[in-house]
DNA sequence: ATTAGCACTCTCGAGAGGAGAGTGCTAAAT
DNA sequence: ATTTAGCACTCTCCTCTCGAGAGTGCTAAT
């Protein structure tokens, strides 16, 4: 796969660089006036022809200059991407935000997303963490109107889940608590398929809470990832690929139809430590609405407590470099984050 | 202002009609083959020309048809739009959708965001119920990590707020449930001011636990309405005054500057009435964003305790009857499921 | 007051032509 | 064997023109 020469290498890195810049296709004379080189535009060009052959340019037509074809991109991000970090100057800043912000996973999830959007003109995705397994940590039952409560659940990790309940009786604030509190006996640091086999009650209502709990917490065992927070919309409007093509395949519905992003999720970072950036490539033939998009995306949080998914959705033509360090960059801020506040 | 014949409306309703199906600037032709009138294309013609002098239509140039302009659009708006309920099959169909789903407001939230969206052809609006007094419901404290402490606090209203505390010394979980149980006994139905002239506590904890209280409670004090909920956007990408116009004033920006939104409901529909609907066209001289844009607000829930807005952002040519008509019927549920799960 | 008729205006699309950009190839140079 | 200069060739893009068609405004007749 890696038989490039060097020579081919450093052209096909600067015309994607080129071609990001100006978003036109690029000329063999541009690049050797652009950049120094010390060879001549004819040279260039025999080798443009090679990589042509090779797949990873193309010729809008016959007489223009040439456009990184989608292997073209993929072998440029995995062979040419050196990952270096951030200038720390970037760096800075956005930490900064991150340390000006209020202190909570409700704030830094926008924030995240809008320095990751501010960042790599794109738009961002970031989704809220979710524990994999499934654990009760804390029920509370507050009495409401008549015979309705409010069930508030809290799961290991942090997770908050509400329901109001309607009970056959009244009940007072004192009975309720008193039900809680032995839910909570019972059940703390249990997970869901413990707490489905716990022995059945002759107390009608803890019965009716029990099952309320197990409800919930079977819905919470089915999510991927939680909340999604997007921003930078704005950035990419304007951008072609965004606005042309069949609204049936709009790369955008990736933001709206949330078993789209959960099914990308879970077929790609979520089978990664956590660490890993993954980039994917006008779809990769998987994803048609991706269609001369790139994703990266990457996975953050505590392995095996508590994880989400970030990154951002652009143009094929990004500055891939940049933006793989900033996704890279604000899912170590993020890790750090919910591994000090984690709830366990 | 009312001064138009019954002819002129007549003839600007059918123009707008139109040109809402077609896209196309109407001419006088068109309308005598497209609707049986029993008058001559000059005839039509001529009062045209009235309605342009007036300010009702305009000519995109010198031999085109007419296109209603911002004043036609508010003219039949507000004087030839029956409001006339949507067809019951369409009714059944929306509650249907309500009546099927999980309860609990966090699915009908987007649930109510998604119907607005597919039965407009436009960007839905929908943000979750908020209280204007802020008043304190019930409190936990629930012992995670070492010092840590993850506080949760419901409102009256159902609202329910989380934050992570450190404490200076390690408590057991009885030593914070007791606090909390002093915090609710004090507290239950208080209002943040009244909280606040709460004379001073000797015990420090119970100090730094009301302290995050207020915080709390000021913070959700300032809010105008909650989350917000959107879906459609790919209903309207297509639509030149979505995606031409400078980036600067795209009316998406409404949907990612949480101010802007602020704003716009705090201005219109927050001064209203629960069931009054608002219709902006093209920004009423106040809101360049959504210049070609018109927007159909409403505000929902129960009145002085918990309401939210709702409603749909779209171009200016769009199906006013009907679309008025969804995001009232919208409203209307909403209403219905936000009293019947109140929190007080 | 309404309408038929007609001249006038403006857009839109097709077609032509020329400039310019960029390539591929060939033959010479290194 | 590789690189390069030179040049012919191709294709796009812009502009210009021109004619068809749509739709109007005006005038004179009903």
């Amino acid at each position: 796969m890696n038989k490039l020469t060097d020579r081919q290498k450093i052209i096909l890195s600067l015309v994607v660089h080129e071609h990001t810049r100006t978003a036109q296709p690029v000329a063999s004379k541009t690049l050797i006036n652009e950049y120094t080189l010390k060879i001549s535009s004819a040279t260039v060009r025999n080798e443009m022809n090679t990589l042509t052959e090779l797949g990873f340019l193309r010729q809008p037509h016959t007489s223009a200059g040439r456009v990184p074809t989608e292997e073209g991109y993929r072998y440029f991000v995995s062979n040419m991407v050196q990952h270096t970090a951030l200038p720390s100057a970037t760096r800075n800043t956005i930490s900064h935000h991150f340390y000006q912000s209020r202190k909570g996973l409700e704030y830094w999830l926008p924030l995240a997303a809008s320095v990751l959007a501010n960042n790599s003109q794109a738009v961002s995705i970031v989704t809220a963490p979710h524990s994999e397994k499934v654990t009760f940590k804390h029920l509370e039952l507050i009495a409401t109107r008549a015979s309705q409560v409010l069930m508030v659940l809290v799961l290991v990790g942090g997770e908050i889940q509400q329901q109001i309940i309607s009970l056959d009786v009244i009940r007072s604030q004192e009975q309720l608590s008193n039900i809680a509190a032995q839910v909570n006996r019972v059940c703390e640091n249990t997970s869901l398929d413990q707490i489905k086999s716990l022995p059945a009650t002759p107390d009608p209502l803890l019965n009716q809470v029990l099952t309320a709990v197990i409800d919930q917490m079977s819905l919470a065992s089915k999510l991927v990832t939680g909340e999604l927070y997007s921003d930078g919309l704005t950035n990419v409007l304007s951008e072609p690929e965004f606005s042309d093509y069949n609204p049936e395949y709009s790369p955008l519905r990736l933001l709206e139809e949330r078993s789209l992003l959960d099914d990308l999720i879970a077929r790609t970072v979520l089978t990664e430590e956590i660490g890993g950036v993954q980039v994917l490539i006008g779809g990769e033939n998987t994803w048609q609405e991706l269609q001369n998009c790139s994703v990266i995306l990457t996975r953050y949080g505590v392995e095996d407590q508590l994880s989400g998914a970030l990154g951002i959705l652009g143009p094929m033509r990004m500055p891939y470099s940049q933006t793989i360090g900033t996704v890279r960059y604000v899912a170590e801020l993020m890790s750090g984050l919910v591994s000090d506040n984690l709830v366990d």
